[in-house]
RNA sequence: GCCCGAGUGGCGGAACGGUAGACGCAGGGGACUCAAAAUCCUCCGCCCUAACGGGUGUGCGAGUUCGAAUCUCGCCUCGGGCACCA
């Protein structure tokens, strides 16, 4: 941490003053180190966070999107957990039946990576990770019910999961297919096109290649309609997650039609394409399929010059670069088409590198003029480019690009399919439809992006799909009866491929029909199965099928879902997929096919990275000569090593090291500032990376300050859904904001109970008004407007003069309001003002409508809308009254000049505006 | 290229179309102290003014309105998602 004020923890240099009253127990300072502890002990003796079905009570199921075991937690959980966890103690307190699981998100590559790495087992490396990160999550406080965790990687979870699948293969939800599948050349293992970005597979960074495989896929696009149109119901997801899956989703609309081919090829009579414009099929010059196109692959079969360019285009298609500079390729079949409006008109077949086999029906007619992408191509190949329609008011001219106008405008038709020869390109689109099918060429279609889920992986730290080949049965289920199918122990990581196919044994079985020897399948679940229905199983983890429906019943759906906007399509789609397959299959009930009625995805943790350059010489070549070029490295440093500071206006850095603490923050820095390797380059905020060392330890942070601190401050400052910056002053600052807390606590238990004062009454108005404003924000998720309303209450409570009843009250409001954020701090301050029981199992506080409203009210004056003076009224003032009042002021009179207004507006309880 | 979202003090951020800058951080001044830390008080958008007070101000330009950070239109900048999708 970079502070300049307190470099180390807030040990012995406080000064300690014990105070009379105090009680025995009580030391003068806030220990959140020896508060904490005591307090969780107690909510575990009390069992506060078991989760219990109580048909008397409501439910409130509250989850944040499963860790991956990775070893250590990172402070991005800390916020998404204490998000989550200030939802499950208010809720609650409001007398809900609360449901706050924990679980791993336990299989995938790391774990394989480090085994092959360090030696060991996957599972070894993955229940150690387990059981540090629960060691640095119990800390913290949350009020997660412990005993329903589970882990991905144990056979009770994933055997449950074989028997799901076994169940959505016999209700034909998977099936098998062969298929080119996107192979990721690191990892050796299949990828889904979710998992590609930009070429490369998501976790390797490596070009993923295309292959030819056989592979298991999940018929998701059984749903993708539903999928789509049950987004409108999602009212409480954010818009930016339900615009990103329905792009996903890829919803069009258009045409389906067949170009007859003029004589068979390969057994081909004809030619099907999709297309959006079937208004534009007059102006088609060529007719495009894909290189994996059935008729492309039997004209490689038999001619060289197909192969190579099919070669050459498949390749290509894949690389970055070349999906960057968009270059066309084409490659003439010498096969003719006929137009379907014209059968004498012929058009030429043309294989092309940019046409897909998985969109459509793998092939496009070509129309130049109204598609940039095929203008580019006919520009290449000399093909005619025919205009359809031109501007409205304007004259056919020869193009430059291709003439792609908004569907809405209206364009002018030189050669029309049908509808007028002015219309919209939406209507005529409709009118070419309705045409064509009327002519028996072809039938309105919807062509979706989304394809069925490829999940098999060749790794082996993944859940293994239950399916056997038996040389009598063929592919065989395995039985029920013989779950899980559990992961052999005695495999080695020392060769690359999938140690499943290695092993000597383990393949070889029983088949369950016949009796014979079978093999088992060795390709292993994708990871992103497991997290697609551990929402359910968390609601009996320990149900001997995947989920028990009375319990399922009374817990789902998921009220509220928190994590990060990444799972914005994989997880959620996937999971959204699941529930309706675990609907069909009868593991969830009906109303459980949107499972997340609420979803909030919170923003990153940032820090600001502090770096140093370093400059020095290194021997290069220029062609032929040996030269010595001058380099420039950035060198980063750990938060902890640096003071940062401000000078003259800049905000920059010295090392620890470097820094003299005798003198000042500015002559440290005017030391050190000519020396590039000395004084520290500050930038802003980005997200936290080991590379870039601007890493914040949770467990660092709660020893110094304590779990209460690290919670209130990812919670304060910076709405929930953007991105914090943690600062270490304002992590201190915090903690001296509990401190205080804690030091007015003892104050007010000190004040005897029948201590008169003044002002009860405005300080139980403040007390109100700050029930019912932290209870709106918590319900908003407005967390950091909560914390706003919280502080503004401790400083009106720290400054009253109120009776002692009347402090001692406050106080354990203000209690029972913090405890959602910092719960240990608010059960020891409950406990002093003499609480009765646990603040955590208190009910919530409510506000009486009564205390909300004013006797008076401050009004402001606008002459015009621009602010003059301000009046102050008894609350419930008619307008004329007030309007009188206006008028009497002086500051009105003196602006008006004895001027008569035009006129006056008055909007009560909130301004008056004098019109002159 | 297409589709979203966001621009408010030195900073994070508040503001049912109604007193812009709540609350916090940082900073200035002061009290206490031999001193420091801690704590407390106080100031804090910018410009003019000794002060009272006034002007100006929510990326830029228009518009709607008694009144616009907020609504509409057009720009600019930044961030995110998708992308040879037929």
């Amino acid at each position: 941490m970079g502070a300049k004020t307190t470099p180390g923890p807030p040990k012995a240099r406080f000064f300690i003053r014990r105070k009379p009253g105090m009680s025995a127990t009580q030391d003068a300072r806030y220990q959140p180190s020896q508060i904490e502890p005591r307090w969780q002990a107690a909510w575990d003796a009390a069992s506060c966070f078991a989760a219990r079905a109580d048909a008397t009570r409501p439910k409130y199921y509250v989850l944040e999107m499963f860790p991956y075991p990775s070893g250590r937690i990172h402070i991005g959980h800390v916020r998404n957990y204490t998000m989550g966890d200030v939802v499950a103690r208010y809720k609650r307190a409001q007398g809900f039946s609360v449901l706050h699981p924990m679980g791993w998100d336990a299989f995938g590559m790391p774990a394989e990576n480090a085994a092959m790495a360090e030696g060991g087992h996957p599972a070894t490396w993955t229940y150690n990770n387990i059981a540090v990160m629960k060691g640095q999550m119990k800390p913290l406080g949350l009020s997660i019910d412990w005993s329903r965790e589970v882990a991905t990687c144990d056979p009770e979870y994933y055997g449950q999961q074989q028997a799901l699948f076994l169940d959505m293969l016999e209700a034909g939800l998977v099936y098998r297919k062969a298929g080119i599948v996107n192979w990721d050349p690191v990892d050796m293992t299949v990828l889904a096109n979710e998992q590609v970005i930009d070429g490369k597979g998501w976790r390797s960074g490596a070009d993923v290649e295309r292959r030819e495989k056989e592979q298991w896929f999940f018929k998701i696009s059984d749903y993708t309609a539903e999928l789509l149109a049950a987004l409108d119901g999602l009212k409480d997801w954010p818009n930016k997650v339900k615009l990103q899956q329905r792009n996903w989703i890829g919803y069009s609309e258009g045409l389906r039609f067949s170009f007859d081919l003029t004589e068979a090829a390969h057994g081909h009579s004809g030619i099907e394409v999709f297309t959006t414009r079937p208004d534009t099929l007059l102006g088609a010059s060529f007719v495009g399929i894909a290189p994996d196109h059935p008729i492309a692959k039997a004209l490689e079969a038999h001619n060289p010059a197909v192969a190579a360019f099919s070669a050459e285009a498949r390749k290509g298609a894949a690389t970055e670069e070349a999906m960057a500079t968009g270059e066309k390729l084409g490659f003439d079949t010498g096969l003719r088409v006929r137009h379907p409006l014209h059968p004498d008109w012929l058009l030429p077949v043309w294989i092309a590198n940019f046409i897909k086999m998985d969109y459509g029906s793998g092939a496009v007619f070509g129309c130049p003029a109204h598609d940039q992408r095929d203008f580019d191509f006919a520009t290449k190949y000399a093909l005619p480019i025919i205009p359809v329609f031109v501007a409205a008011g304007t004259d056919e001219a020869p193009l430059t690009e291709a003439f792609v106008p908004d569907e809405s405008d209206v364009v002018h038709y030189l050669r029309p399919i049908a509808g007028e020869a002015a219309q919209t390109s939406a209507q005529a689109v409709e009118a070419a439809i309705a045409l064509c099918e009327s002519r028996g060429i072809g039938k309105g279609a919807i062509v979706y992006k989304l394809r069925d889920w490829g999940f098999s992986r060749q790794r082996y730290w993944g859940c293994p799909i239950p399916m056997l080949y038996c040389d009598a049965c063929g592919l065989v289920p395995e039985d029920k009866a013989n779950l899980p199918v559990r992961l052999p122990e005695d495999v080695t990581f020392d060769a690359p491929g999938n140690p499943l196919d290695r092993h000597p044994t383990w393949r070889n079985c029983t088949c369950p029909k016949c009796g014979g020897a079978a093999l088992r399948e060795t390709d292993t679940m994708d990871t992103f199965v497991d997290s697609s229905w551990y929402f359910a199983r968390f609601t009996a983890p320990h149900a001997s099928t995947p989920t028990d429906l009375a319990e399922a019943d009374y817990w789902m759906n998921v009220d509220q879902y928190i994590g990060g906007i990444e799972h914005a399509i994989l997880h959620l789609l996937y999971s959204r997929f699941f529930a309706r397959a675990m609907h069909k299959t009868g593991h969830l009930p009906a109303k459980s096919i949107e499972p997340f009625n609420a979803l909030f995805t919170q923003g990153m943790v940032t820090h600001e990275v502090y770096y140093t350059r370093r400059k020095f010489d290194r021997a290069s070549t220029d062609g032929d000569k040996e030269i010595q070029v001058h380099v420039t490295q950035g060198v980063f440093h750990f938060p902890e090593d640096v003071v940062a500071g401000d000078y003259q206006g800049t905000r920059v850095g010295v090392l620890k090291a470097d820094f003299d603490s005798s003198l000042s923050f500015a002559q440290n820095y005017e030391r050190v500032k000519d020396d590039h390797e000395k004084a520290v380059v500050i930038v802003s905020s980005v997200k936290m990376s080991k590379s870039k060392r601007n890493v914040v330890d949770p467990v660092a942070i709660i020893e110094q300050f304590g779990a209460d601190t690290a919670r209130w401050f990812v919670m304060s400052d910076s709405p929930p859904e953007r991105d914090v910056e943690w600062t270490a002053s304002g992590a201190e600052a915090t903690h001296k904001h509990l401190g205080r807390v804690w030091m007015l606590c003892d104050r007010i238990a000190a004040l005897p109970a029948d201590q008169p004062g003044e002002g009860d009454v405005d300080l139980m108005r403040a007390m109100h008004r700050a029930i019912a404003d932290v209870t709106q924000t918590i319900e908003g998720f407005a967390f950091n407007k909560a914390i706003a309303k919280l502080y503004e209450f401790t400083n009106t409570l720290g400054r009253t003069k109120a009776s002692g009843a009347a402090q001692k009250l406050a106080m354990r409001v203000l209690a029972q309001l913090m405890a959602p954020m910092v719960p240990h701090l608010a059960e020891d301050i409950w406990h002093h003002q003499g609480g009765a029981g646990l603040v955590t199992l208190a009910p919530w506080p409510k506000a009486d409508p009564a205390m909300l409203v004013e006797d008076t009210v401050t009004l402001a004056v606008q002459f015009n809308g621009k602010r003059r003076t301000e009046i102050t009224v008894p609350s419930g003032s008619s307008n004329a009254e007030v309007e009188k009042a206006a008028l009497a002021d002086e500051a009105v009179i003196r602006g008006l000049a004895g001027a008569t207004p035009k006129k006056i507006i008055v909007v009560p309880g909130r301004i008056v505006n004098v019109v002159v």
